[in-house]
DNA sequence: TTGTAAGCGTTATCAC
DNA sequence: GTGATAACGCTTACAA
């Protein structure tokens, strides 16, 4: 059987209070105790038990991450880089996979109440408000608008947008198309769409939206995409996702439609992953280390201090261009 | 405060106990008595606290997950694919990036232990067997071998060595480098190199590795490789993992060598990711279903019945081609 | 400086 | 059918 702290105390003569005191370094210890304990747990080999220790009202050092995948190098990088900061922190990462199914991603918040977890971080698309507002977990969103006294962090859609679709038009293009998820549903991401919109009005030029939707597959906008190119329609396509510019991309070589002369393409994300084996994608960068910081020390201080006044709480950091060949 | 079992029962009427029943489907309850608890647990929005439970002796559900990253895609689906078996088996994850840092892997494997997850799914390079060995908690590895006790999963790595040599060799290449780690610590993957001797051995053809390492960045890389490709000896590249072999494309295009005319490239791994993202790649892939599959279900066999007798637990899955038109 | 005892939220055992 | 009660492994007043 797994040693129990009061095998410990057995094993060092002592009290288990004086065990738990050491482990947590508690009080006045004297140094004989402190290595008669320190023996005994490693001559048992002793491992708290974290989850007696949290059913004591300490904190479980667990962080709910709720993403709606990570097959998109954009999310990969970010999950990676929020488990590398949070661990720094010392706390442990639970993955929660939302696939873009309502039910699940309810599942797993209720698993990670039940798991007592400290706080949430969360970039899920499909869950209402009100079962965020319901766990009083401190929780904070990427690019999610949720409850006003949620914090959000996200990078500045509406300026990506523009910056994107200036870009274009700046290197020629006229018949620019946005190629992403017409509805816009509130969330901060449809800014990209409005910025687009915004900026094309401005240059006094029409502007025309391609949808494409984030839960087709690739082979499934492949298809589309191809109609779409056939036509010819457009001289631009500023796509609201990276992954989507490279299947325009590649599409736009299998019918010999030569980039960035007859069509401009620009990407969203500009994760490194992008950059490094797609580099000659041109695409609006969002600042991912800024946004991880953010993310974490906006949840940390949720945790640590959570009678604090809810003060504003939303972050917008601003977006890059990262300059490849496709315009 | 959230509401606990016996504030249930107190709205509820009945005893504490009588809630549990209810929860667990335990014994025989009236129907009315049910209802009145289902009510008051709506009422209250009530969840079980899972740590209590786990406490109390009962599975936790919670799976380990220790991998050295998720940003390369093959890892990345794996992952997914694995939380998504498993939750749909009841399971939920917890991620651990082991980073390729041993006390990183270390410290995740401790805080697995203390928070009395049910079993471990380990694809980590760098720790050594005795501190797998001293848990005594299911583990299957992937691709990696620890201990004679723990099942290995993994797909036939010297049948894809072998495959990769023999496909650039009908294609007509005779200089067929290999790239990759040449240190053989005893890994399965190894064997990817071990095939490709072997079958250069047999075709009468000097074998010669170019070495790159997985911790190296992908700027590193990109150097070395360029110098390598600068000196023309090989026409017929054999990377052992996917983002290698787009590197050395990338950088052959670069220096307008001729692919796959005047050089051959072929990758290995496969993941769905690449060959949408990458469909002009030629690669060796593994099968990841299976390999999820049966890493799944290897792991529960483990957890549901560990008295099992430890029979032949090694599981090596075969390899197939997929034929992008780098070769 | 160290020990005793109560309690965290649940479930299992035994009574009724 | 239902209800006390002890126990899971740990922490923390309160004593000593």
């Amino acid at each position: 059987m797994k040693p129990k702290l009061s095998d410990v105390a057995e094993e060092a003569g002592v009290s288990p209070t004086t065990v738990s005191r050491v482990i947590n370094n508690h009080g006045y210890l004297s140094a004989a105790t402190k290595q008669k304990v320190y023996d005994a747990m490693a001559t048992l080999n002793y491992q708290p038990n974290s989850l007696a220790r949290s059913l004591k009202g300490k904190k479980s050092h667990i962080i709910g991450l709720i993403f709606p995948g990570i097959t998109n190098p954009f999310f990969a990088e970010l999950i990676e880089k929020l488990e590398k900061q949070l661990f720094l922190q010392g706390y442990k990462v639970i993955l929660c996979n939302s696939a873009d199914d309502v039910a699940k991603e309810r599942n797993y918040l209720q698993m990670l109440i039940a798991n007592q977890v400290d706080g949430i971080i969360t970039g899920a698309h499909n869950l209402g408000i009100e079962e965020y507002q319901n766990t009083n977990l401190p929780i904070v969103a990427f690019d999610r608008r949720y409850t006003d006294g949620m914090p959000m962090i996200s990078s500045d859609n509406l300026q990506g947008g523009i910056l994107a679709t200036d870009t274009l038009y700046q290197a020629g293009a006229k018949n620019i198309y946005f190629m992403g998820n017409p509805n816009q549903k509130g969330n901060p991401t449809d800014r990209r769409l409005q910025g687009y919109r915004q900026q094309m009005a401005k240059l006094g030029l029409e502007n025309h939206v391609f949808p494409i939707f984030f839960d087709e597959t690739p082979k499934i906008k492949q298809v589309s995409i191809q109609q779409f190119l056939k036509k010819k329609q457009a001289d631009g396509i500023i796509c609201s996702d990276d992954l989507t510019a490279i299947l325009v991309l590649q599409t736009a070589r299998e019918l010999n439609i030569q980039v960035p002369n007859d069509l401009k393409i620009i990407g969203y994300d500009g994760s490194n992953f992008i950059r490094t084996y797609f580099p000659e994608l041109s695409t609006v960068v969002q600042p991912m280390d800024d946004i991880v910081m953010m993310l974490v020390e906006s949840l940390i201080n949720r945790i640590t201090n959570r009678e604090d006044k809810l003060e504003e709480s939303d972050f917008i950091l601003p977006v890059s261009l990262y300059h490849g060949g496709t315009v």
